[in-house]
DNA sequence: AGCACGCCGACT
DNA sequence: GTCGGCGTGCTC
């Protein structure tokens, strides 16, 4: 027998099967999905099993060298999953294996040295080193003296010396140390009558039947280790090591939560969806409800449904809104079913809650993007929440959007989606519009709560008026009388966006392409305003183009700056910032947000990350400081991702019996996305949106494609782009568009040059043949590490 | 990705 | 003549 085996080098001449011989001894237990070692060249490396054959069409196949699992990593729908993506996303197949599997399960090999012969018989210079015919790392070896790895290597070349390669796991299983008693309740008499405390443990132990851990037996009767040690001694109890799970949740108790009755128009949603579930069909349902009208009540009523019939769920969510709060509900719905998966878990936490789906102790997964590839084997819901988030893009190899795995997934088990959003994203509504999803719609708060007003201020007019700071007074009064009241504010400042726009204070007017219709950057190097699509260059003007003010400045503002200016203005107010560098540490995050839960603050200041999940009832205000500062990043997205930020900021405030008021700073208030936050009309922005990506042709009437290269020389990377988007125009089919080469919006990173290209197609045959082809040419210089080059196939980065 | 193999200049 | 620099190609 043989095995097929994707080797564990991310290289594209690696990247297909290799076949190996079966040992007799493991005949019938190597299976496709198991990690294994084997012989590659002279070194021994990590491969995935992903097919059994009787026979090879090589003459000479290595045998396996080891068997890493006992049970597939991998199953079969998985591997045909990687083998999908890895096509999809132009990335190695071994890329997309290791996405699958928890960190601590990816292999490292180590490669070391030791001596076979007698020690005396070695060399005199490096003699020391081996005693005893200890291994020495190889790593350490290079440490040595360029004389010593000189001898080393002579006697490596000598058969003294024997290089050996270890292939080890990074993570490991977690045991504890636990005991059962071994007496019989007679031998209790062997015990001293002083011996108090272990006459007490043995008691306890025979009453508890069930073996338990160390640490908790001693708790739980009230003595220490030594009386443990004393009864092992006596042979009366016995020692063992048993794996445990490690518990990111322990000592949380979660309150269990009942279904609770649902509105009219929950109900009417939901409906669709218990068919689909009935008929066991696939189908993809966009689920549009404004922000607090109960949109995780369906998530989870559905989910339980998908339990009773026996079957799982995966609930994706975005990194930032997993929090306390989002998995209380899950806990609390679903108690011990639930695993939860987030980058805030250490690899041997997140090893662990993998291991819980393996080994179906749990049916339901609550996650973060790569939760999508949770190993169940008989899904029957997958939920994305706010499916119109970019964090469910991963921006490195593999590039995949969470949201085609999760459709793929659902395909391939035959059940239904459901993509959830107050503001869904343009592509899955106009998909909803052509009936390729099917739309629901929540169109009510729950309990007939109404949304939050909206004021909208117009910063050009506080300027004129002599207000100069970066609190509008209707901003700021509203802060001092939510003070008084004891009730509290969210305040929210965007800072996203790496490059500064620029923008009159006077009128509002931002420098903007004239052929892209896209903010232009300013680049200090050249004092230049530049387009970052077109290559547009223009001077950096000295007055407002559109009212000839000099009030033109460069934008943006930290947290930091306005926390600074919040205790100047209102001294007495208690404040809580969060920000990257407030929340960086673990645990950090939700000691902030519970405080201010306990409301130990009156204002809480912070980014995007308090933009969504956050659900206190004492939040009555929140302030966007500065709409405008996505508006003006160079990206065909920045209007709709304004519109989104802010209806979701906005749905913060009012969530209960209070009612709530939201106050949005601008000095682009007409702005389409910022002007139809006051109705919290979706419809009609989208309307707009669309126009304007017809308009410009941007996504969804066109798909795009984005390729950027890197060199350390600037021509050099210059030449590469100009022959990429040379080829790309003779290749693909008149209907494409093929933009560039521009230099990236980040012309510059770590000493290499930057340019990119952008394809614009609608149906591109040619198009992943063309883009390997591409890479293939140049593999020479990537290979030597001169030349990078990334290719993301809808991308939603444009750096 | 590593690693061996092999071809060319520098030097004992 | 040999050592070691890097370019080229292979790994079941």
């Amino acid at each position: 027998m043989f095995a097929q085996v994707i080797v564990d080098v991310p290289s594209s001449q690696t990247d297909r099967q290799f076949d190996y011989f079966i040992p007799e001894k493991w005949e019938r237990l190597v299976l496709p999905g198991m990690r294994v070692v084997v012989p590659f060249g002279p070194r021994k490396i990590q491969g995935f099993v992903v097919g059994t054959s009787v026979e090879s069409s090589f003459k000479k196949t290595k045998p396996l060298e080891e068997l890493l699992d006992i049970v597939p990593v991998l199953s079969e729908e998985l591997i045909d999953l990687g083998n999908w993506l890895s096509e999809q996303t132009l990335s190695y197949k071994i890329s997309a294996f290791q996405l699958m599997i928890p960190a601590a399960l990816r292999t490292k090999v180590k490669k070391q040295v030791h001596s076979i012969v007698e020690g005396n018989q070695l060399p005199e210079g490096i003699r020391s080193l081996f005693i005893e015919k200890q291994p020495v790392l190889w790593t350490d070896l290079l440490q040595q003296s360029k004389p010593i790895i000189e001898e080393c290597l002579r006697a490596i070349k000598n058969n003294q010396l024997e290089v050996e390669y270890l292939v080890e796991e990074k993570g490991k299983k977690k045991s504890e140390k636990y005991i059962r008693v071994l007496a019989s309740a007679e031998r209790l008499n062997d015990i001293p009558a002083r011996a108090q405390k272990q006459k007490e443990l043995v008691e306890f132990l025979l009453q508890n039947k069930a073996a338990i851990s160390v640490s908790e037996a001693v708790k739980q009767v009230g003595t220490t280790r030594q009386t443990v040690k004393a009864l092992i001694d006596k042979g009366l109890v016995e020692e063992f090591e048993q794996e445990v799970y490690r518990n990111p949740l322990a000592g949380i108790d979660f309150q269990r939560t009942e279904p609770l009755p649902l509105t009219s128009e929950q109900q009417k949603v939901i409906t669709p969806i218990y068919d689909t579930l009935n008929n066991q069909s696939h189908r993809v349902f966009l689920l549009h409800g404004v922000t607090g009208s109960g949109k995780t009540e369906v998530y989870l009523q559905t989910i339980n449904l998908a339990l009773e019939q026996g079957k799982e769920a995966i609930m994706l969510v975005p990194e930032i809104a997993l929090t306390p709060q989002m998995v209380e509900r899950f806990k609390g719905r679903f108690g011990s079913k639930v695993a939860v998966l987030h980058s805030g878990l250490s690899m041997g936490e997140k090893y662990d809650e993998w291991r819980k789906i393996q080994r179906k102790e749990v049916q339901v997964v609550v996650g973060a993007r790569s939760a999508i590839f949770a190993p169940f084997t008989n899904l029957g819901m997958i939920i994305i929440d706010e499916e119109h988030e970019s964090s469910y893009k991963q921006e490195e190899n593999p590039r995949y959007h969470a949201r085609d795995v999760a459709i793929e997934r659902a395909k391939n088990h035959e059940c239904p989606v459901i993509l959830g959003s107050a503001t869904p994203s343009l592509e899955s509504f106009a998909r909803a519009q052509k009936n390729v999803y099917h739309l629901l719609t929540l169109k009510e708060r729950v309990q007939n709560r109404p949304m939050p007003s909206v004021h909208i201020v117009d910063m050009r007019e506080e300027l004129r008026l002599g207000n100069r700071s970066m609190f509008s007074n209707a901003l700021f009064e509203k802060l001092q009388d939510r003070l008084q009241k004891g009730e509290q504010s969210v305040l929210f400042l965007n800072r996203r966006g790496y490059s500064t726009f620029v923008m009159c204070r006077d009128c509002g007017y931002v420098a903007s392409c004239e052929f892209c219709d896209i903010s232009l950057t300013y680049h200090r190097a050249q004092n230049a305003l530049k387009c970052h699509y077109c290559g547009h260059e223009e001077r950096m003007p000295t007055t407002c183009e559109s009212c000839d003010s000099e009030h033109i400045r460069f934008f943006g503002s930290g947290t930091q700056k306005v926390e600074e200016e919040l205790t100047r203005v209102l001294p007495e107010a208690r404040v809580i910032r969060m920000d990257i560098d407030t929340t960086r540490r673990k645990g950090a995050h939700e000691k902030l947000l519970s405080a201010f839960g306990r409301q130990e603050a009156d204002i809480l200041l912070g980014t995007q990350m308090i933009a969504k999940g956050l659900d206190f009832p004492n939040i009555t205000l929140v302030g966007v400081i500065a709409a405008d500062s996505m508006l003006h990043i160079p990206d065909f997205r920045s209007a709709e991702r304004t519109f989104q930020l802010l209806e979701q900021v906005s749905g913060r405030a009012g969530r209960h019996q209070l009612l709530g008021e939201v106050v949005i700073q601008s000095y682009t208030p007409d702005h389409y996305s910022i002007d139809l936050v006051q109705s919290h009309d979706y419809d009609q922005f989208f309307q707009t949106e669309m126009a304007q990506r017809r308009f410009g042709q941007y996504p969804p009437y066109v798909y795009v494609v984005l390729i950027t290269m890197a060199h350390s020389e600037l021509m050099n990377v210059i030449h590469v782009a100009e022959k990429v988007t040379s080829f790309l125009k003779r290749e693909l089919s008149e209907e494409t568009t093929v933009l560039g080469p521009v230099a990236s919006p980040l012309a510059r990173i770590k000493d290499r040059y930057r340019y990119q290209c952008m394809i614009k197609y609608k149906n591109e045959p040619k198009l992943r043949k063309t883009l390997t082809e591409i890479r293939q040419h140049f593999n020479r210089e990537i290979n030597q590490g001169h030349l990078q080059m990334t290719i993301d196939l809808q991308p939603y980065l444009f750096t």
